[in-house]
DNA sequence: CTGTTAGCGCCTTCAA
DNA sequence: TTGAAGGCGCTAACAG
C-alpha cells in the first residue's frame, strides 16, 4: 500500500521504541523484554515490514543469498537439484540466487563476469566440470564454495561415483548374460566432461573384468546423438545385444531409433540409461538413479552448514546410485535364464 | 586471494583518484577523461573488485535483483521458462533470485514469508495462478510484478491461449475424421488450475462446434494419472479412438498404458499432448507447442522494459503456440483419408 | 572533468 | 533491559 516501504525508523516509532530494540527482535537477539518484544513484533506485522538484506548486509558483512551457477537451467538434472538446493536454503533463511552460464562457461574469465564477490555468502556450482585454475578463480570470490556433481580433493563436493554406477550398470547386463554389450557416450566438440569420461570408464573396466572388450560408440549428446549411434550400432554386422547409454536422454533417443527400426525393446536388445529422468518411467526404461533432489539438498545443507561453521569447507559427500529395474532390459534372446 | 576483499576506497588509491571517479567510471556514467576512466578500470582488474550491489543499492534504492517465484523447479516447463527469463535479466545486467513455494502455496500469507519487500526491483510469478487477493498482496511489495502463464485483466502478463490451443488440438483430431475424441485432463484435490480450465474449455468448444459431445475424464496430474485415465477409457464399451492430453506428461502416461495394453498408436488410438515436452519428440507424440524458453525471454524482458520505463506495467503479451505434427496421430481405422 | 560532503537503512559498540 | 552514536560501502548532489 505505502508507496514507500517501511523502514525500521517506521517500525521503531509505531512501537515506541529505539531503533536498537526492533532490530534486537528482528533478529531474534536476546535481551529484550517479552512484552516489549512482542509490541515491535506486531509493529512490524502491521507495517508489512521486512529486513532490508542490502542494509544490514552492509553491517554483518553478510548477505543472506546464495549464488547457485549452473551451466544450463533446462535439462531436467538442474531443475530437480535446484528443487533440492532451493528447499535446504530455505530452512535456513537464505536466499537463491541462480546464475546460468552456459555460453559463457567456454570463455576465459567467466568468473569474472558474475558479480559474486561482496554479493554473495557462498558459492554452489552444479555440473561445472571446473578445473583447478577455475576453482582457484572461484576462491578468490573469497566466499565458501560447494562443488556439485565433480569431485575435487580438498574441496566441499557432492557427488556420486560415476565410475562405480556404469560399472554397476554394465554387470547388470552382463548378469543377464549378454556377452556383445556396446555402449553409447557423449562429447561435444569442445566438452569431454569429467562424469561423460568415468561413466565410460565404469563401463570399459566392467567389461574387462567379464573378459571382454569395449565397444563404445561416442556422439553428442542428447537424443539425436543417441539416436545416430544406435542406428550405427545397429548397423554392424552383428549387432550388439544390450546397450548402455551414458545417460537417459541418449537412451530415450536410442529407443527412438529402436522403435523406428521394428527392433523390439527388451526382446531383441536391453537398453539400459542413466539417470532415472521422469521420461525413464514412462518408457520402462531401466536404469541407474542418482536422485539428484537429495544431492541439491545435501548440497544446500552442507553449504548452509559450512557457512554456519558446524562443517568444514573440505567435506566430500559421496551420494548413492541405485539401480531400477524396469522391462527394457532382459535375458538376450535364446536364453532360458540367467548364466549363472 | 585477499582475505579482506577490495572495496572502491582501495581502487580509488591504487589509481590516484577519488571515491566518486571511481564510482562513475564503474557506473558508466559519463565525464570522466578516457585516460583516468582507463586508470581506474584497470585497477579494479586488478584488484578483482566488484561493486557491492547492496552498498549501492543501498543509496539508489535498486538491489540490481528480481525475484521469480515458481511454484515447483523440477517440472521440465520451469526449468525452460527460468532459462529464458535468465537471459533476458542477464542482458540488463540483473541477478535472478528465485524462490520456490510449491508447499507454502496453500498458506495463507505466503507472500509475506518470501522476503521480497526492498530485496528486489521486481517480482516476475510463474504458472502461481494467483488470485486477485494474492496479486494485491504482492502488489504491496511495492515492485512491478509480471505473471507469467496467467493473464490478468490490467497487469502485466505473459501467456498462451490455452482455450485456443486445445481447441485446434482438438480440430486437428476432428479434422483426420476421428469422433470419438475424448479428453484427460487434471485436477488436484486443492486445485484446478487456470490453465486446466481452459485447456479443457477449449476441447469442449472444438467438439461442440463439431455437434460433437464431450468425453472427459479428469484425474491427478502426471504420469500416473494419464495412466489411470487411459485405463479407464479402454475398458468402455467403445473406447474412443483419438484422445488429447491436457498436457504431454499426462500423454505419457496415457501411451505407457495404451504400450502395456498392446493397443497401437496411432492404428488403433490417436494420442496427443500439449507442450511439446523434450520426451514428446522422443515417443513421436503430436503436440501444441508453447515455447516456454521463449515465453520467458519475453517477460524477462518485460521486467527490464518495466523498470527502465520503457514498457508499461500492464503490458498484455499473448505468446504463440503452434501445432506440432507427429506419428502419434491418424486417420481412424478404416477410414482412407480425411474426412473433408 | 574531478573531489567533497551527506546520507541510504541497518547493526554494533558503548553508555545509561 | 534499553537508547544513542558511529560507520558499513556506496551514490548523488554539490563545489571547484
Amino acid at each position: 500500500m505505502s508507496s514507500q516501504p517501511a523502514s525500521m525508523r517506521d517500525v521503531a516509532d509505531r512501537a515506541g521504541v529505539s531503533l536498537s530494540t526492533v532490530s534486537r527482535v528482528l533478529r531474534g537477539a536476546p535481551g529484550v523484554a517479552p512484552e516489549v518484544r512482542h509490541r515491535v513484533q506486531r509493529a512490524a506485522d502491521e507495517l508489512s515490514y521486512v529486513v532490508s538484506r542490502n542494509a544490514s548486509g552492509l553491517v554483518t558483512g553478510r548477505t543472506g543469498r546464495v549464488a547457485v551457477v549452473v551451466p544450463f537451467l533446462q535439462p531436467w538434472y538442474f531443475g530437480v537439484a535446484l528443487a533440492g538446493i532451493s528447499d535446504a536454503l530455505r530452512e535456513a533463511d537464505l536466499d537463491m540466487l541462480v546464475y546460468q552460464v552456459g555460453e559463457t562457461r567456454a570463455r576465459q574469465g567467466w568468473t569474472r563476469s558474475l558479480p559474486l564477490r561482496r554479493n554473495t555468502d557462498a558459492v554452489v556450482t552444479v555440473s561445472m566440470d571446473l578445473s583447478e585454475e577455475e576453482c582457484r578463480r572461484l576462491d578468490d570470490v573469497g566466499v565458501p564454495m560447494v562443488l556439485v556433481g565433480q569431485c575435487v580433493p580438498r574441496r566441499a563436493s557432492v557427488y556420486i561415483d560415476d565410475r562405480a554406477g556404469a560399472a554397476g550398470a554394465t554387470r547388470h547386463l552382463l548378469n543377464l548374460g549378454h556377452t556383445r554389450v556396446a555402449y553409447i557416450g557423449s562429447r561435444t566438440e569442445e566438452w569431454f566432461s569429467t562424469s561423460s569420461r568415468h561413466r565410460l570408464e565404469g563401463y570399459g573396466a566392467a567389461m574387462a573384468d567379464a573378459g571382454l572388450s569395449p565397444w563404445s560408440v561416442v556422439r553428442s549428446p542428447g537424443h539425436e546423438g543417441g539416436g545416430l549411434a544406435m542406428g550405427e550400432l545397429l548397423s554392424d554386422h552383428d549387432p550388439p545385444t544390450a546397450v548402455l547409454a551414458e545417460f537417459d536422454s541418449i537412451a530415450l533417443g536410442a529407443y527412438r531409433t529402436l522403435r523406428r527400426s521394428g527392433v523390439r525393446v527388451p526382446d531383441s536388445v536391453s537398453l539400459m540409461g542413466f539417470d532415472n529422468h521422469e521420461a525413464a518411467s514412462v518408457l520402462d526404461l531401466t536404469t541407474v538413479d542418482q536422485a539428484p533432489y537429495d544431492t541439491g539438498l545435501a548440497a544446500g545443507r552442507l553449504t548452509v552448514d559450512i557457512l554456519t561453521g558446524t562443517a568444514r569447507d573440505d567435506v566430500q559427500l559421496e551420494m548413492p546410485t541405485q539401480l531400477i529395474l524396469r522391462q527394457s532390459t532382459a535375458a538376450p534372446r535364446g536364453t532360458r535364464g540367467l548364466s549363472w
